[in-house]
DNA sequence: TATTTTTGGTTTGTACACAAACAAAATCGC
DNA sequence: GCGATTTTGTTTGTGTACAAACCAAAAATA
């Protein structure tokens, strides 16, 4: 009879999975509110990690923001199209690409630093210190 | 000198939102193991709130799973070209297309449930059972 | 009633996200 | 040294996700 009957009490709104994506959905929201609309989440977390390793193979760029390779590449491309990072063949591994940042990107990073730490002050905001600590350590360890 | 000064302390370690995309990812992968590969995440969202409120609008089919028009568009569009939902003109306005699940839609759902139920289960497995009802209580409230 | 505003839906364009299939280069095992 | 395996990167295809621009219909307001 009631179409709803085959759900067996399964619904929506107990799933980790529907409010991790809720959430992603308002955190990149606050992100394009805060960065201005320029960079996005991923770009942001590429130009992070190449301030702070400096040249990297586009791969490992990718492990190091959680990006697969097919991933990593649109978003190295999209940078470079830019000028915010570089890209040259790496002299002892002819399968390499080494990434490098730029001046350009650098000065990028510098700006966003203030607007990052805000974003994620914004996305947890709703809830107490405490709580965010907690929130961190168990996402974390789900992650 | 050192191109991370210009980061003053920010690490994508520490960020929030780093952490919900990779448990974003977790979660989309176990999904995709589990579920078999023929149901997409947000495509079995929208087939359980169909399930539950027989027939809707399509966008507020989308606002129900927390889709924008244009995505819960394409979603819609897939689930159609595969015989799961279906849709008609509202006879009372003439802007809505209404949204409904076939007896094939269903039988998705009711193979479904079990799978959906195990991915939840796993995805926060590596937590004890406080700890799950903490880290979806918490979601929730940033989400 | 006439006008304005809101709502529902579509289309286009950009950007992740990943699977799968491929090629080239490096490394390993023997 | 040499064949098998692994690693790195590219390409293609599918599926979210959303902004922006647009049209049509309904609702609200003057």
């Amino acid at each position: 009879m009631d179409p709803g009957s085959v759900l067996r009490g399964y619904r929506l709104e107990d799933q980790v999975g529907f409010y991790l994506r809720r959430a992603g959905q308002r955190h990149a929201a606050i992100f394009a509110g805060q960065m201005g609309g320029d960079l996005t989440p991923t770009q942001w977390a590429a130009l992070v990690k190449l301030a702070e390793l400096h040249s990297v193979s586009q791969n490992l760029l990718g492990r190091e923001t959680a990006m697969d390779a097919a991933t990593i590449k649109g978003v190295v491309d999209r940078l470079g199209r830019r000028g915010l990072v570089a890209t040259a063949p790496d002299p002892d591994d002819g399968r390499r690409m080494l990434v490098s940042i730029t001046p350009e990107g650098l000065a990028a990073v510098a700006r966003g630093v203030a607007p990052a730490t805000a974003i994620t002050a914004e996305t947890i905001e709703p809830l107490d210190p405490g709580e965010q600590r907690s929130l961190l350590d168990l996402l974390r360890r789900i992650a």
